[in-house]
RNA sequence: GGGAGUUUAGCUCAGCUGGUUCAGAGCAUCUGCCUUACAAGCAGAGGGUCGGGGGUUCGAAUCCCUCAACUCCCA
């Protein structure tokens, strides 16, 4: 035969994208016949690589894309990209900086240009190696954040947000990135436990000589900036201060004691330093008691000449600097390790500074409540539910969003500042023009307007994701369009736990604000993957195995499954190489199957009916595992519908069908079983397809010729049709036997090559009517007989079937009766604990009949095994 | 400091409203096989007082209490 007995990959995935790309077949157009269902992928960042965790989530979408496809409804996998302001301003600015170019010393325009050119060049980069994953997305409708219509609905969004109220500029304190030198949402900050040091500082009363109070600073640069001191007014130990004034060491400004229940006094010395410019909350408590801000920080983390000493100098080269001259002047008591909790950029990893300053915010506090209730009555479901508690927290202390970044990349917020210092909100400098003159009853030029500086934040285009992918007007009109209608609101979204607020929660919200509708019915959140020691897998760490690497060594199909074998919704991944190679073997097992079967010869004058009992029990089984399958993937354990098929295709399938039908070597097969079989092998490469598209859709026209309409990527699911248990039961019986058997010969040391008697003692000899040339070549037996009594045989018991396999005088009597004893011994035992529940009549009273009736038949056939057993060892003499 | 989650075989995990799907699966391990579809394979086997302790119940991996360890979120 010419067909390789490994399979090769490389050459199918290429052939078959290609072909479902020519053809067209991941397209989806409005179709009101067909049901609609609709994933829009999270956008991966357009200036991103292919890593493992993008691997788990598309190949979980392109599930359920592909069933859904089979399964005749119109399904839509809108791929695109996110313009992702930080992560690719900070990318552009280290190329220019390669270049030789310093980002300040070149224009926005130009920068943005460069941004651009870099977008072009980099961007479809993660798209195009998606594809080689088997991603089933419709490319034709690639979207980006910074397309203009999506741009522009961004910018609608604003105004009307602007002007129902809900947006406000404001000083606020927030978390500034020195190094990237802008602001950042709460969610962008990791915090991360940092061994530091608590600095004690002497602060002199005023008025005395010798008086001090001393208090505990992670932070002594910043001691320049204090403006009070605080003492818990309940605290006995400073009655004495209260209403005097400490002396800031080093630049001997005095600063007021004010109390505060606020203060711990269990924390530190108990005196607590108020600086409202660098703590959130010395701000809050400064607002509270209205004391002056002073910042001692420049945007790039450098002292000020506020500060009044060491101007210039970083904030980490002062602290060392305050250190060692307050130890010069004998104010530092002591310092003490410590470990504290201090957020970092989750771009550029630098230490976060609190900052006040100037930013445009989006009011949360309505715009969130038809948010948290849809997914608080299950009208969006979270996978696996435990999220819906962490979605609950956060929507109910949510804080107002700082939706503005110091950056270029991005949408530029549509603000205007005029010149008799007020602003217009206008999606255009015309439009806001003619606002400012009306409103104002000023005469200004476009000449006379500055746009405001600052981009949005990236979740402020992303947030519309799910609608402006369709419709990019619907912002402004309030009528979506036919596609918006159609698709809207979408099926499933497979995302990670860590973006369940900045994104997930923020498209719901989105989502009733402008379509009076959630987004999504379902939230499919995957876990994240980690490498052997639990570790995230990360580019940085170079603990991430290259994804194409690994499609390249083991097959798009094999990485797919892999990924799929060990990861339930919301669990993590421990990735492992074997889980992929496991994915390899799978496929090779369905292509040397399809060898086997392409291989035989048909011979149309055979007769067949031997096999009709193996086709029935295979065709009930399968619909068994299928209506399991079906099961699973209507609750979204994905993991758990492949290893069902896994078992489906490898052991009932391969193991047991195959084996059961396949012909003796050479021999030719009948025309009614080779049909069947190959009818069966069809529904297996469609059961399979969602998880291995590449390697089914290859079998599947190897089998036959088919047109495009024909592929399978486009065939229907099977239907999952009623099967009859006790077929599979007796089934498992006559397997069983075949076991036991098999069991018998390698506890023995007997050759698989040497043929056994059989005999069997059965009340119900119809169970093996069907299988007796099934049990022939299975157990290899040379005979099989029916009788009530075979002398010098070995004996075990299935059910309560006694079965010798007789052995003439190389019987060892006696070991077998030490087996069968131990056997009795055991049996009586679980009889015997059945007998104590029924005997009790308390359950018997309690229980459920359904669960006496259990009891009862675990004590019938326990006691007929019994007897069986106990007829053997008479036998035995 | 507040909240949530996890703990079942060597590993990764199932186990629904207490009771036959109740101690399971896959992988790994061990034994025997190059049996012409597949050694990326076949056949067989061994592994767990379900984190500890207590309670409720006729009956607990499952419900309650408590302790312990780990993880995450928020401050």
């Amino acid at each position: 035969m010419s067909i390789a007995s490994k399979y090769e990959p490389a050459a199918a995935e290429a052939k078959w994208y290609a072909y479902w790309m020519e053809h067209k077949l991941f397209s989806s157009k409005v179709d009101h016949s067909k049901e609609p269902y609709t994933i829009v992928i999270p956008p991966p960042n357009v200036t991103g690589v292919l890593h493992m965790g993008h691997m788990l989530n598309n190949t979980i979408q392109d599930v359920l894309i592909r069933r859904a496809r089979m399964q005749g409804k119109n399904a839509l996998w809108v791929p695109g990209t996110d313009h992702a302001s930080i992560a690719t301003e900070t990318k552009v600015v280290n190329m220019l900086k390669e270049m030789g170019i310093d980002k300040k010393s070149i224009s926005r325009e130009e920068f943005l240009k460069y941004a651009w050119e870099w977008k072009e060049k980099y961007g479809g980069i993660i798209l195009e190696q998606l594809k080689k994953l088997g991603a089933s997305c419709d490319w034709d409708r690639t979207a980006f954040t910074m397309d203009p219509g999506l741009s522009d609905a961004v910018l609608s969004v604003f105004v009307d947000l602007h002007k129902k109220g809900k947006i406000y500029r404001g000083i606020r304190m927030v978390n500034w990135d020195p190094k990237g030198q802008t602001a950042l949402s709460d969610d962008e900050v990791i915090m991360k436990e940092i061994p530091s040091k608590l600095y004690y500082i002497k602060y002199k009363i005023e008025g005395t000589e010798d008086q001090f109070l001393t208090i505990a600073t992670t932070r002594p640069e910043t001691i320049m900036a204090d403006v009070a001191i605080c003492i818990n007014p309940k605290d006995p130990r400073f009655t004495h201060l209260k209403g005097k004034k400490a002396i800031i060491p080093l630049i001997n400004r005095a600063i007021p004691i004010i109390e505060d229940e606020y203060v711990d006094m269990e924390f530190g010395t108990g005196c607590l330093k108020v600086t409202p410019a660098h703590d959130i909350n010395d701000y809050e408590l400064g607002v509270k008691h209205k004391l002056e801000v002073i910042d001692i920080l420049n945007d790039n983390g450098t002292l000020n000449e506020k500060a009044q000493i060491l101007v210039g100098e970083d904030r980490f080269v002062a602290r060392k600097m305050i250190e060692k001259r307050l130890k010069e002047a004998d104010q530092l008591e002591k310092i003490e390790d410590y470990k504290s909790n201090v957020g970092h950029s989750e771009r550029t990893d630098a230490v976060i500074e609190p900052k006040l300053s100037l930013q445009w915010f989006l009011k949360m506090e309505d715009i969130t409540k038809p948010a948290l209730n849809s997914v608080m009555d299950d009208v969006i479901q979270l996978y696996p539910p435990k999220f819906k508690n962490m979605y609950r927290s956060w929507m109910e202390n949510v804080r107002d969003w700082c939706i503005s970044r110091q950056l270029w990349w991005g949408h530029r917020i549509p603000a205007y500042y005029l010149p008799n210092g007020e602003y217009v909100v206008a999606k255009t400098a015309q439009e806001a023009l003619d606002q400012a003159n009306v409103q104002f009853g000023t005469s200004y030029s476009l000449s006379d307007l500055k746009q405001d500086e600052d981009v949005l934040d990236t979740w402020f285009s992303s947030w519309l994701w799910p609608i402006s992918v369709f419709d990019t007007d619907v912002f402004t009109t309030g009528k979506p369009n036919e596609e918006l209608k159609y698709y809207y609101p979408t099926n499933d979204l497979v995302t990670a736990p860590e973006i369940l607020f900045f994104w997930v929660a923020r498209m719901i919200i989105a989502g009733y604000e402008y379509m009076g509708e959630k987004p999504f019915k379902n939230v499919y959140l995957t876990g994240i993957v980690r490498d052997k020691l639990g570790r995230k897998m990360s580019k940085s760490l170079g603990n991430s195995p290259d994804p194409l690497d690994l499609i390249a060594q083991n097959g798009a199909d094999g990485v797919r499954t892999g990924m799929l074998f060990s990861s339930p919704a919301g669990n993590d991944l421990p990735y492992d190489d074997k889980l992929v190679e496991q994915g390899r073997n799978f496929a090779n097992k369905i292509w040397n199957a399809f060898r086997l079967v392409k291989g035989w010869e048909i011979d149309p004058n055979l007769d067949g009916s031997a096999n009709a009992s193996s086709i029935e029990w295979f065709e009930n089984r399968f619909n068994q595992g299928l209506t399991e399958i079906n099961e699973h993937f209507e609750k979204f354990r994905i993991s758990d519908a492949l290893m069902t098929t896994y078992k489906l295709v490898w052991d009932d399938f391969c193991s047991w069908y195959l084996e059961m039908i396949k012909p003796a070597y050479q021999h030719p097969i009948d025309q009614v079983t080779y049909d069947k079989t190959i009818e069966i092998f069809e529904k297996i490469l469609k059961i399979l397809h969602p998880f291995m598209p590449f390697i089914t859709e290859e079998l599947w026209h190897q089998i036959k010729e088919r047109s495009v309409a024909e592929s399978l990527i486009l065939a229907s699911w099977p239907e999952a049709r009623a099967f009859d248990q006790k077929i599979i039961e007796e089934a498992a019986q006559v397997f069983e036997v075949v076991s036991q058997v098999r069991n018998l010969r390698a506890s023995k040391g007997m050759s698989p090559k040497e043929a056994l008697d059989l005999s069997i003692n059965t009340k119900n000899p119809e169970v093996y009517a069907g299988f007796e040339s099934v049990l022939t070549k299975l157990a290899n037996l040379s005979s099989l007989s029916f009788a009530e009594k075979v002398d010098n045989a070995m004996s075990f018991v299935v059910k309560a079937d006694e079965c010798f396999i007789p052995m003439g005088d190389s019987i060892n009597v006696e070991e077998e009766k030490i087996n069968l004893k131990k056997e009795i011994e055991y049996t009586q035992g679980f009889l015997a604990s059945v007998m104590k529940k029924l005997s009790n009549e308390r359950f018997v009273a309690g229980a459920p009949a359904q669960v006496l009736e259990m009891e009862r038949k675990k004590q019938a056939d326990a006691e007929a095994k019994i007897k069986a057993l106990e007829e053997s060892l008479a036998k035995l003499g």
